[in-house]
RNA sequence: GCUCCCAUCGUCUAGUGGCCCAGGACGCUGGCCUCUCACGCCGGAAACAGGGGUUCGAUCCCCCUUGGGAGCGCCA
């Protein structure tokens, strides 16, 4: 049985790297028909929040990265972590360490200027008593000296470590508290984690890690570190760039499956393809087919992506994200038309569904002013009189839909012998406000008879007080 | 500084020695469709980091250089 976790730490926001590493371990855990595991890694107790904790929890549910298990804390596992710090000291595969801060930094000052890793050098590994005097202890691993730790990593392949490059690394804080790479061997273990997916700034910690879970005698997980995420620029990823939280993208109208879709495209492909439904992407994903480079983001294909899933989604969850959009915006849409028949129309024009709430303020309320270039273009004196004449076709149409409006207006062109075009755009421009709609018959339905009626009385009245204006003016 | 990782169009990627004077997607761009916007459709520009090998033949294998990244904490 495959299982799998995502172990975050709730000391920042769960951002975009952090979540397409918990895809790559949900969809191989889903793929395997295995369990994927949800831990928090909270054991710096200073830097963790509650409030972290609840971003994370509620960015997994957006995306419905669901757990078969936990949330565990790591908090809650002190009595797991002295067990194996027990064991660890009764096999003499750890000691106390004495040493002071400062001895600490002149060590790695010295190794440094020496053009060494700064490591320590073990000079407590064989004390048989503390010293004469001393503040506080922490406990060590005892590394191997000598021989080398390989990793046989399922996505970087074969890496070698030399075990002299390895240090004793502190396991227990002066306070007593377990330090990650100690919690996450006996968490990993104790939840019995097959494959570990994270990462690849992890990877120059797994011998340290690999060689603990020996000393455990507990069997070593396979491997698979991703590469990380870079930001629009290829730099490390930034709070203004990327790194902020998911749910940042919920609000911007990005839909949770675009999103999805987006970051597994990102360092793991399937021949040409571009869009998964979740099935397929389930199916398809292989480990072995992630690469090794990093990824910079794209917004621009993010937005296309998410059109894409925009255009064909269902009406009536569309418009309960698109309720939510606009109570965000302060939009009230409680006077117009029905949300599902607005999302049927708009659904494909747009990138986003903020986009979506934003473009459709003039189906609910009403504009104080037409935008100023579209009026200079379309409300001119010459079409006046058009407009008043299919004004007057409109107050008579018995039925209100977009097939009668769309009849009246082109018997009015025939009449007249006008384009369709020259009398659709003064009409959107008079009850939209400006010069982008659905298509006119459609987007006049929406609006509602009366609406359209008011406004376009208000915009012959511009364009009546406009043509005073340019007589006075002497401009035609 | 030391250790480890990485390197195909601007970006995401296909490619596992001949199918490649390198394919797809986003973006950019020319056009079609069209009542606007968008969708859709048809075109275009755009890349194997550099240098050595190995081989009849290298994007693909090896080495070096360069360039990026990560780690070297009583952070995770």
């Amino acid at each position: 049985m495959v299982r799998t976790r995502f172990a975050p730490s709730p000391t920042g926001d769960l951002h975009i790297g952090g979540v397409r590493t918990a895809l790559f371990s949900w969809l191989y855990a889903r793929h395997c028909q295995g369990q994927f595991i949800l831990r928090i890694e909270d054991t710096d107790r200073e830097r963790s929040t509650d409030e972290a904790i609840q971003l994370i929890l509620d960015g997994m549910d957006w995306l419905g990265l669901d757990a078969d298990e936990g949330p565990f804390y790591q908090s809650d596992r002190n009595d797991n972590y002295n067990n194996s710090i027990n064991k660890l000291m009764d096999s003499n595969h750890a000691y106390y360490c004495y040493c002071s801060k400062q001895e600490l930094d002149a060590m790695r000052e010295e190794a440094m200027s020496r053009g060494e890793k700064p490591k320590y050098d073990g000079r407590c590994r064989n004390r048989k008593a503390p010293p004469e005097s001393y503040e506080t202890h922490v406990i060590r691993f005892k590394s191997p000296v000598d021989g080398e730790t390989i990793i046989k990593d399922l996505i970087q392949g074969e890496v070698r470590f030399q075990n002299s490059e390895l240090d004793d690394l502190v396991i227990v804080r002066s306070d007593g508290t377990p330090t990650y790479n100690l919690s996450v061997v006996v968490d990993d273990a104790d939840m019995k984690i097959t494959h570990v997916i994270r990462g690849d700034d992890h990877l120059n910690n797994t011998p340290r890690q690999v060689n603990i879970f020996k000393a455990l005698g507990m069997p070593v997980p396979e491997y698979a570190h991703i590469p990380l995420i870079l930001d629009e620029n290829g730099k490390k990823l930034s709070k203004r760039h990327g790194a902020a939280s998911v749910l940042r993208y919920k609000e911007e109208g990005i839909l949770a499956e675009a999103l999805l879709n987006y970051l597994v495209r990102l360092g793991w492909s399937h021949g040409d393809q571009e869009v998964f439904s979740q099935e397929e992407m389930i199916s398809l994903f292989e480990l072995s087919d992630v690469n090794k480079s990093a990824a910079a983001i794209n917004p621009d294909k993010l937005s296309w992506l998410n059109q894409q899933y925009l255009k064909d989604y269902d009406n009536e969850t569309l418009a309960s994200l698109l309720k939510e959009q606009f109570e965000r915006l302060s939009i009230d849409c409680s006077d117009g038309p029905s949300l599902t028949d607005l999302c049927m129309v708009q659904k494909e024009r747009v990138k986003t569904v903020q986009e979506m709430a934003l473009q459709s303020r003039y189906f609910y309320e009403n504009f104080e002013e037409f935008a100023p270039d579209a009026a200079k273009k379309h409300l001119r004196p010459v079409i006046l009189e058009a407009l008043q004449n299919i004004k007057g076709l409109f107050v008579e149409l018995d039925s209100w839909e977009a097939d009668s409006i769309q009849q009246a207006i082109k018997e009015f062109c025939e009449k007249y012998q006008i384009k369709m075009g020259k009398v659709a755009q003064p009409l959107r421009v008079a009850v939209t406000g400006n010069s982008v709609s659905p298509s006119i018959d459609i987007t006049m339905e929406l609006i509602g008879k009366e609406r359209v009626l008011n406004r376009l009385d208000k915009a012959l009245e511009f364009i009546q007080t406009r043509s005073q204006l340019d007589t006075s003016e002497g401009v035609t």
